[in-house]
DNA sequence: GGGCCCGCAGGG
DNA sequence: CCCTGCGGGCCC
């Protein structure tokens, strides 16, 4: 059992209850507190002479030689840590992509391991990081790591005590700390995946998966927020939300959890990292995307985000001090303020919170990046943070003088903070003490037991009293009110969510494009193969519009893809994302057809608005049972198997139809991608409208290149307005 | 980096 | 339907 002493809120990171100071010794070489009952043996008395910690002076027989089994591992542990060090001062990546980067070099490292027998797999780990990822003072694996530019890390406590006394260099180095650095460290979270990895591969049961710190890339999302046509001038600052992805009401309290993610069935998960407060958004963490609480007078706070709106916020990680909503000037127009002008009270979304308060409602909180003075914020974006209570509310004078309402928020969350690298989440902890709580007003506590509390037989946080009844239920009996997708079936979500831009099928080798959209490789790569480059005049600086530029655009919306073309990585997250859920198409059509109950699924499938406009007549009322399911939940077996659909006559004569209007496509591929789209014939010729325009472009380009190139121009292109490639701005075109 | 401006979403 | 809001892009 390890040794650890009390941290920077003195609370005993071992026992993890805050001790009363007769039962604290101080070391006497770093003063460091311990508590003295989780000190081996546990000591009784404070001693009469000097004593030293157990880091400053180790057990004698604390080092353990080196087993000879791991001298074998060497070089690869040399290799582990430089990749890691190397990742680590990639300047140009984000701390997410850190993490993520640092986490996908483990996971390599640890599958190697999972060959080794679980000693030497122990051995190899502790090995790798007792000396390298250890705080330089406390020589413990750095709790809250932050690291310096120089490249050691340390506790944040540690390394707050070491600025604290005036010093103004690296412990280890001797090198310069910025005085940014050492005002406001901020929480390697790229460590701290690093060493919860650590940690996890000596302390947590063999049998036992790891969970994986899952950080989300924005390109990994099948759906993002849009532009309407009004709101298009300034891009996303005026964009309208995107999907909601997850099925909750938007009144649910509490985490987010797996049975209502239906597109990645893991639910939202702490430390889960979006770019913006739009896609947070999207996730259903915090669905307000400019105010920071969400939540009803009447009912309850759902949520909150901590961005640094209001500077009497106080971040201390597991417990913090928020500040109301209001209280400022906010005509002109303006979104905020960072002038208070009136006093804040306890009404719309600061009774809300109160209300939460008195419960004892879970509260989903949200860091932002643009929170600058807390160590605990993420580097960049918005992290979700898990959830909080909050046990105290008042009001006291704000920085500004006038009155602001507050809040004591402290977490209660199954699962460790992004900043910890313990393995498990919050236990019960003393209130901290709030010195300005002696100047508070209009102090409101909980009387009752709180809704959200820890369960002491289960050993969990989570629902004592049931859970407030959703007011905002959607007509279908659960979900968003925007997140009906509950009511289709994987294979339709997988055609609808990862569907190629330009075959429409479902995405294989999906290359996504930087504005959001997504086709597989080779469609991609086909549609631009055989043109030369086109190049583009650029507009720089209003006037001067002659920089030309070779540029590709998306299919869908002109986005410039150039650089995508140049380098086509596939975007693996997502094609694993959709084998899962294939493999999970495939499995429950699989129990469907064990059950015999294909008729009733059939039923129960709700459509889509285009393909309830196709009625009775669509191919899903085929009630002859004994016949293989046409039109079953999963179009992605129909692909592969039987490409034929059964149509009436009325319906095999619009198609016919359509096969004469489009004779660049002959009729079997028009019957397999009629599988594909359900039946839906609108869909089918909406498709083939775009492929034909596809079609139609790359004819005429392909005669104007060689035209052009006989008048030997060098091959180049100029594009010609009005040719299907939009003028990239508007107010050029005005000139 | 600061000021400005805007649409959108949701509460009431 | 009005008011509010811990955003976000652009311009200077």
């Amino acid at each position: 059992m390890a040794e650890l002493p009390c941290d920077a809120d003195g609370m005993c990171m071992v026992c993890k209850i805050v001790p009363e100071d007769t039962q604290v010794v101080l070391c006497n070489s770093c003063a460091s507190p311990w508590h003295m009952a989780c000190l081996h043996p546990p000591m009784v008395e404070v001693p009469a002479g000097d004593w030293s910690c157990p880091d400053c002076e180790p057990s004698s027989a604390a080092p353990a030689a080196v087993p000879v089994s791991c001298i074998n591992h060497m070089d690869d542990k040399n290799n582990i840590l430089s990749q890691i060090r190397a990742v680590q001062a990639d300047g140009s990546l984000t701390e997410q992509e850190k993490a993520q980067r640092c986490q996908s070099i483990m996971n390599r490292a640890g599958t190697k391991l999972d060959n080794d027998i679980e000693g030497k797999k122990k051995q190899k780990m502790l090995e790798i990081f007792d000396e390298n990822l250890n705080c330089i003072f406390c020589m413990q694996l750095a709790d809250r790591p932050v690291t310096t530019p120089c490249g050691h890390n340390f506790c944040l406590r540690c390394f707050q005590r070491w600025v604290s006394q005036g010093k103004k260099n690296c412990g280890k180095c001797r090198a310069p700390i910025p005085s940014r650095m050492a005002s406001q460290p901020r929480i390697n979270s790229a460590l701290v995946v690093a060493i919860r990895m650590a940690k996890s591969s000596t302390m947590v049961p063999s049998n036992g998966p790891v969970k994986p710190y899952v950080y989300i890339q924005n390109q990994d999302r099948p759906d993002k927020c849009f532009t309407t046509e009004r709101a298009k001038k300034s891009g996303k600052a005026n964009a309208a939300s995107g999907k909601i992805f997850v099925t909750v009401p938007p009144d649910h309290f509490g985490p987010i959890t797996a049975e209502n993610d239906p597109i990645r069935g893991q639910g939202v998960l702490v430390g889960e990292t979006w770019e913006d407060r739009m896609e947070c958004r999207q996730w259903g963490a915090h669905l307000p995307h400019v105010a920071g609480i969400a939540g009803q007078s009447d009912y309850g706070a759902q949520s909150v985000a901590l961005s640094g709106g209001y500077e009497d916020d106080e971040d201390h990680g597991e417990w913090f001090l928020y500040t109301g909503s209001g209280g400022r000037d906010l005509s002109g127009n303006k979104r905020t303020n960072d002038k208070q002008s009136f006093d804040q009270k306890f009404d719309k979304s600061n009774l809300a919170l109160k209300v939460s308060c008195k419960k004892g409602y879970p509260v989903r909180v949200v860091r932002s990046h643009k929170e600058k003075r807390s160590s605990y914020a993420p580097e960049t974006g918005v992290r979700y943070d898990g959830v909080y209570r909050i046990e105290k509310c008042w009001r006291k004078p704000g920085i500004q003088g006038f009155k602001v309402c507050r809040y004591l928020f402290v977490r209660c969350d199954n699962e460790p903070a992004p900043w910890t690298s313990d393995q498990v989440g919050d236990r019960p902890r003393p209130l901290p003490e709030i010195s300005e709580l002696k100047d508070a007003i209009d102090l409101t506590e909980r009387k009752v037991q709180p809704a959200w509390d820890w369960k002491e037989e289960e050993g969990v946080w989570g629902w004592v009293t049931s859970p407030p009844i959703s007011r905002k239920i959607d007509e279908n009996g659960s979900g968003h009110k925007c997140g009906s997708r509950k009511s289709l079936t994987i294979g339709q979500r997988l055609l609808k969510e990862f569907g190629c831009g330009l075959c429409k099928k479902v995405l294989s080798l999906p290359l996504s494009t930087p504005c959001g959209h997504n086709f597989c490789k080779p469609c991609l790569e086909s549609t631009f193969s055989g043109q030369k480059d086109i190049r583009e005049r650029v507009g720089v600086g209003g006037r001067s519009l002659r920089t030309q530029k070779v540029v590709k655009r998306c299919p869908t919306c002109q986005g410039d893809i150039t650089e995508l073309l140049l380098n086509p990585q596939v975007n693996r997250q997502m094609e694993d994302v959709i084998q899962s859920l294939k493999q999970r198409a495939d499995d429950n059509s699989d129990e469907e057809k064990e059950n015999g109950e294909e008729a009733e699924m059939r039923e129960a499938i709700v459509v889509d608005e285009k393909a309830e406009d196709v009625g009775d007549e669509s191919p899903r009322e085929n009630s002859n049972r004994d016949s293989k399911p046409v039109q079953d939940s999963n179009p992605l077996e129909q692909r592969n198997g039987d490409t034929k659909l059964k149509m009436d006559s009325l319906k095999e004569e619009q198609f016919s139809k359509i096969c004469a209007r489009y004779p660049d496509f002959s009729e079997d591929l028009l019957r397999s991608m009629i599988v594909d789209q359900d039946g839906d014939l609108e869909e089918l010729e909406g498709m083939l409208k775009v492929l034909q325009k596809e079609e139609n472009k790359r004819r005429r380009k392909t005669s104007q290149v060689s035209k052009k190139c006989n008048e030997s121009n060098g091959g180049i292109l100029v594009v010609e307005e009005g040719e299907g490639i939009a003028p990239k701005k508007q107010k050029n075109q005005d000139e």
